[in-house]
RNA sequence: GCGCCCGUAGCUCAGUUGGAUAGAGCGUCUGGCUACGAACCAGAAGGUCGGGUGUUCGAAUCACUCCGGGCGCACCA
């Protein structure tokens, strides 16, 4: 709603411009520093200002003379220096919220890709996995609002070093036959012995056998081989593990209300020969050449001018097929990449995984045709891959590859939706009794480092949370049952994790800290989930009264909403205040009614943040929105009894004013993965 | 060495792509539960936006430079 007076703000004073200047400028519009000059900005005098030699003031009073009125604009004024402030007709814009007037919207079509998550399947998550995950799932839950078809993708690189790691651990340190881990996977032992944590302890353990003893770096390499040419013990139990991860985080990342459609895999990437397919692309249109000379002597390179910017003094090409003939990641990434445009000329076959409770089913590449037809996967207008900072050289060279194959549409649309790494605290570190070297002890942050098993595990962390969670909820209801308080208290600490998560933006690195993971107050997701719950309370407390909900549509009329908002117009400007006090024949709207108005104003705003974060790709200022959302439901709430209000109309409108509030918030915090707990 | 990112209140972070008097949360201090339950609200203190130079009507935001921190730059993924 406050987009489409946005633009049509927008189109009349690009209109005006063109017939008053003949200039076809670019008209920005501005969210006024105070609430008191109204709802719209522009500093399009400003603009103008040199290309005229004219006085912004001057411009921007020739630009509001003699302009046409535009609907549901109740007055425009130059104010400071040059700028137009719009004031909306606020009855007006009140009666279409209320009709609903949202713009219906426009189908949006291509079909966008977003692939996040892409654990390694041979360990427990971590934090760090967290973020990828509730990223990509919130940015994934935006574009979905925005009307985009989005198919999501986890890629499962289950054929490599780290799966091979874990698989060596088993076999050489472990001594464990596929059959004896597969029973490990069906019957833990006991509480501590998940099959996840279990080899998150075991690759640490393997990696740290490695590195005392770099003979037997030997079993990694037999492992690997072993894998690729699918036969053998090795092969089966990298399979088994591989598979008994996948399904692990999988369901770690259910309890955080994230599912996938599609998963992937470099075992069919390998076996349907996806490589050899780009393989003979790259070579056909000259992508990359075979060294002949230096230390890459032997290898199918990329020049570093694909993928290098201009005056990167850095000259080093990539290597993309090794001089022993197999192919390194970023190899694969682009056959991969090719994949999901639709530009290999090949496609997986596809098997379902596994069906959520509400019926979404999960498919996962296989190298056989399936009895079950598929949906159609791949082929996307627009690809996001979601991956954390430090794999933006690789990143660059995969959309090189496209590029320098002449792709240059797709490369446009492959973007790395790139985000900061979350490291541990100093603080954190004592917590988890991690001995810090001199070193890393200086440090503002620790990585986190899987292979050092150094880190939170994901589903240690929910744990905590939800036991926090579940204290307060027990001490506020002692009166409800246990099983309804523990389902209570997950939402509760689900909501607080994706909250911590989103509010950061995504190039700040997150020094994890379990105080403020665990805070529930402040800028937190259960603040907001407590605003949405508080105003589901006032429509509960009206019905055990006996009263029902009013039929707004009928009640509120445009003289109701006129009586309860003010008119929009009126309003003392500074400089009019100041110069011509006492004078003013126009008393500005009272104080309650101001505040009624840009509370209405800011929950109309819900479709307008979430554009602006999905053009700037920042699910942190949905997060944010929804804060403020609550925060000014909370002080309103705080400061107008509403079930007590004696007046009738005041009533139905203040009612009215809940009930928006609640949808909108609700709307965002579901775009954000929140749930709203039935009590708190 | 080269490239990218960051430096804003005591702490953790925003700042709508160059706009009006720089904003939140936490922490500290003060006040508010017999209202729709305080996981809340109101108020106060707290800033040379790392330093400098420049660009222009206008800079936390852009350019250059210096200082401090992080991350990349494998025939690992």
């Amino acid at each position: 709603m406050f987009h489409n007076l946005e633009k049509q703000v927008e189109a009349a004073f690009r209109e005006r411009v063109r017939a008053r200047y003949g200039i076809d400028a670019e008209i920005t519009i501005e969210q006024p520093k105070q609430a008191s000059f109204g709802e719209i900005a522009l500093p399009v005098a400003f603009q103008l200002a040199k290309e005229l030699k004219q006085a912004p003031r001057k411009i921007a009073a020739d630009l509001l003379a003699g302009a046409a009125p535009i609907p549901g604009i109740a007055a425009m004024e130059v104010a400071g220096n040059g700028y137009i402030n719009v004031r909306f007709d606020r009855a007006a814009y009140a009666s279409s919220l209320l009709a609903g007037q949202t713009a219906p919207l426009p189908k949006q079509d291509g079909k966008i890709i977003v692939e996040h998550t892409n654990i390694n399947p041979n360990k427990a998550a971590h934090i760090g996995h967290l973020r990828n995950a509730v990223l990509g799932d919130t940015f994934v839950r935006m574009l979905r609002a925005l009307g985009h078809p989005v198919e999501v993708q986890n890629y499962i690189d289950n054929t490599g070093v780290q799966v091979a790691d874990v698989v060596a651990g088993f076999h050489y340190l472990g001594h464990k036959t596929p059959a004896e881990v597969a029973e490990l996977i069906a019957t833990p032992a006991g509480d501590n012995s998940r099959f996840d944590y279990l080899c998150w302890d075991l690759y640490a353990r393997t990696s740290q056998h490695y590195k005392d003893n770099p003979e037997s770096l030997s079993w990694r390499a037999a492992t690997l081989h072993a894998i690729e040419a699918g036969e053998g013990e090795l092969a089966e139990l990298a399979h088994i593990v591989a598979d008994a991860i996948v399904n692990a985080h999988l369901a770690t990342m259910l309890r955080l209300n994230i599912q996938y459609d599609v998963l992937p895999r470099e075992s069919e990437i390998l076996h349907l020969k996806f490589w050899s397919a780009a393989f003979e692309l790259l070579k056909e249109r000259k992508a990359i050449y075979f060294e002949t000379e230096g230390r890459n002597a032997g290898c199918w390179v990329m020049p570093s001018s694909a993928f290098r910017a201009e005056g990167d003094e850095n000259e080093d090409s990539k290597v993309i097929v090794r001089s022993n003939g197999t192919v390194t990641y970023v190899g694969k990434d682009i056959a991969y990449q090719l994949w999901k445009f639709g530009l290999l000329g090949k496609d997986f076959f596809y098997r379902p995984l596994l069906r959520y409770t509400d019926g979404h089913e999960v498919w996962v590449s296989v190298d056989e045709p399936q009895p079950r037809p598929a949906p159609a996967f791949g082929k996307g207008a627009a690809v996001y891959n979601v991956i954390d900072v430090r794999q933006s050289y690789l990143q660059d060279v995969v959309v090189a590859g496209l590029r320098a194959l002449g792709f240059e549409r797709e490369a446009e649309k492959s973007i790395h939706f790139s985000y900061e790494m979350v490291a541990l605290s100093p603080r954190c570190c004592v917590e988890l009794g991690i001995e810090l070297s001199e070193e890393d002890a200086r440090r503002p942050y620790v990585e986190v480092s899987g292979r050092k098993g150094l880190g939170v595990k994901a589903d240690d962390l929910m744990d905590r949370l939800v036991e926090t969670a579940l204290n307060e909820v027990a001490s506020r209801h002692p009166e409800d049952n246990a099983a309804a308080q523990r389902a209570i208290a997950t939402e509760i600490a689900m909501g607080a994790l994706r909250y911590f998560l989103l509010k950061f933006t995504r190039n700040t690195v997150i020094a994890f800290d379990f105080q403020e993971a665990l805070s529930f107050e402040g800028e937190t997701g259960p603040y907001v989930q407590y605003a949405a719950v508080r105003a589901r309370n006032i429509f509960r407390k009206l019905e055990e009264r006996g009263e029902s909900e009013p039929e707004y549509a009928t009640e509120l009329t445009a003289e109701a909403f006129s009586r309860q908002l003010g008119a929009g117009v009126g309003h003392v400007s500074p400089e009019a205040a100041g110069s011509a006090k006492g004078h003013g024949d126009a008393p500005a709207n009272p104080a309650n009614k101001d505040e009624f108005w840009q509370i209405l104003l800011a929950a109309s705003k819900a479709d307008s943040a979430v554009e602006r974060a999905v053009t700037a790709g920042e699910p942190a200022h949905v997060a944010r929105y929804a804060f403020q959302l609550a925060q000014s439901f909370n002080n309103f709430y705080h400061q107008y009894p509403i079930l007590a209000e004696s007046d009738r109309e005041k009533k139905t409108f203040l009612l009215w004013m809940t009930r928006f509030f609640a949808d909108q918030l609700e709307r965002t915090l579901a775009i954000l993965g929140i749930a709203v707990p039935a009590y708190m």
